[in-house]
DNA sequence: CGTCTATTTGAATGTACTCAAAAGCGGTGG
DNA sequence: CCACCGCTTTTGAGTACATTCAAATAGACG
């Protein structure tokens, strides 16, 4: 049952865990499923999780002033879906993250995920190589949201995720790529696919 | 010499470093000075090497497809200058770096930094540490640069950064913010500076 | 089938950009 | 100490990219 996640640790450390580590995270990560349309977090939580999906999709986004959603972030097997601010801290999530298929996950609470960093450093450096590739890609994101056009933007996203295109609804797309769902249903005329 | 790194280290740690890992640190860090307007690394460079500023400042910038620059990141004291993603490859960078300045920085190249992970867990910690503030923080910025108008960051940017609004030209922090200095410069003159 | 949501379309509008030029500012050398 | 040079900031006119709002159409789900 955590086999995917296992996996998932393993290939980004030089050597694979230990039995007592490996022990470690089955003990502790729970399976969980969610609903389509189903939140695992909401805006205001204040308990936070860390999960990591093993099937289905969830979007992360957050809700700014004037009311309209902004998706930060699409998770799907073999990512994780959290508020990083929020599990950190003890502070109340400003995220909602939603299901946006049926879904199941491997859940963590706070206080077992630091229990995890506190007996065992593989996990630092586990979540250190994740954090540095989020860093890197959020980097790269902010560059072309800042020098790509709006047709750009969307061109690169289906070269880059080809898998999630005909998988999250375009309006959910739209908002991922900072342009509203009307110009890229216009975009979408003008260039093919 | 290596006060200020340690000191940066350590506040990042629930206990201190012990005399062994600041060693570590202190024998692979090296203080190299840059004249204000040089370059720490340029796109292409393929030696890769993590600088923690000690005194001055930086710029973290790419040249886009048409030749025109964005500004990632400033670097002041106690903060890190590097291209994360050509650190960890061996790939060339594709960031340039340069001394707004005349700096000092403690220095490491690549190979050192990788013994320090390797011998060390408490590195890994810290960086993890970073690694996920770095990324909470260009998460919060791609929702502004998605939600806000040019006006709204630019007060935001003053709110947030006030030491570096008198410390950086304008036009480099429109660079920073995803707008022309021309734009930034109308902004100024219809709300008080 | 009927309802609810997602996508498309169009017209009017707005925010920010481009390009060109003038004005301001700072450093350097005579 | 002043004059010049280079760089930054400002200004303005014209334009472009993307948004808003409203409505029609298409699709998905039960």
């Amino acid at each position: 049952m955590h086999a995917p996640l296992l996996k998932h640790i393993n290939q980004f450390l030089l050597k694979p865990m230990d039995p007592a580590e490996e022990k470690a995270v089955t003990d502790r990560f729970a399976l969980k499923a969610y609903r389509k349309r189903q939140y695992l977090l909401q805006a205001g939580d204040s308990s936070s999780k860390n999960s990591f999906v093993v099937s289905g999709c969830f979007r992360v986004y957050v809700v700014d002033t004037n009311g309209k959603e902004h998706n930060l972030q699409f998770a799907v097997e073999n990512g994780w879906a959290l508020d990083m601010g929020s599990l950190y801290k003890e502070e109340p999530s400003e995220m909602n993250i939603e299901a946006l298929e049926d879904s199941a996950v491997l859940q963590i609470e706070r206080k077992a995920f630091y229990e995890l960093y506190d007996n065992f450093p593989v996990f630092d450096r586990y979540f250190r190589i994740l954090a540095e590739n989020a860093y890197i890609a959020a980097q790269k994101r902010l560059i072309r949201s800042h020098s790509f056009t709006a047709e750009e933007r969307y061109a690169d996203f289906i070269a880059r995720y080809p898998h999630l295109v005909n998988r999250i609804s375009d309006a959910k797309i739209a908002s991922f790529l900072g342009m509203t769902p009307e110009f890229l249903s216009k975009l979408r005329r003008n260039f093919g696919k």
